[in-house]
DNA sequence: TAAGATTATGAAAATGAAATTCAAAAGCAA
DNA sequence: TTGCTTTTGAATTTCATTTTCATAATCTTA
């Protein structure tokens, strides 16, 4: 999974006219050995432990490359932090969140998908990813 | 319903010792008048333009005050610009976000929300709200 | 493989949204 | 009113992110 994730931004680099570089390679690395979500800050927290020499500037740079290659979302949560998560490879994101314990429930619905798919054709809209959270209690904590 | 939410407004400041002010009457006032999604600047703008006087720290805090009386939700895109919309009672809360030119077009389907409860049911969970956001370009973005 | 061209990098500076400060003003209770 | 507290607005500060620009690294092609 890591070294099909390296070889889809290498294909995204190579389209892209981009360079192939230590930082970056360097920055998929650590990302990818990341779980969750990682604020910029603390990716670059860890870049700096083992590569003094990467800069913020790098880290911002290459993470928002990878959002773009599709290896990585940007997530904006209400604390003024960017983070960002990994794409999963057919995920579909779709959550029940528990605001009880915070616990996140996935699930998957086609016709939900398909749905969705009709109503962007039907304004015209073109698709390119979506977020469904539900909210509420899981079954533990509305017992 | 406008009356309503005055209403709540001033139970919400009254329970917190919250005084009257003549600034968060004015931006109650204009806030319920906008239509979905504000943006700070732009309740700002509107404030201005009518109450010179009043200032953007102002409109700042109360903006956070609507949100913590459950009158206002924030919303945040990808622009760095925090969004504030209408919690409106029942509502479903749908959007298709274009990522080129930040338009939000709402929708709603039926069939979706019945879908999200059958789920919720199979994993025993108790929705209290939900969230579904799909992202793209819209008709104008993508031609 | 060296030269030339272009892209990437890092440090520092700039930006910009949001929060904070603080003196003055306004609300409130008695 | 009086006195106390909260709120306000202008200015300042903060802090994440972006940009700038000189230098360095990468790529191309001769």
């Amino acid at each position: 999974m890591i070294l099909e994730k390296k070889k889809a931004f290498s294909e995204f680099a190579a389209n892209k006219g981009l360079r192939s570089t230590r930082q970056r390679d360097i920055i998929l690395d650590i990302f990818l050995s990341t779980h969750q979500h990682v604020s910029v800050e603390e990716l670059y927290l860890k870049v700096k432990a083992s590569h003094p020499g990467i800069g913020h500037a790098t880290v911002y740079r290459t993470l928002k490359l990878f959002a773009e290659a599709g290896l990585a979302r940007e997530i904006l949560l209400h604390d003024g932090q960017t983070r960002y998560e990994h794409v999963l490879a057919g995920e579909h994101h779709d959550h029940l969140v528990c605001t009880g314990c915070n616990a996140i429930i996935e699930f998957e619905d086609e016709t939900i998908e398909k749905l969705q798919k009709e109503i962007a054709l039907r304004h015209g809209f073109l698709i390119r990813s979506h977020k469904l959270e539900i909210y509420g209690l899981c079954a533990c904590c509305r017992s």
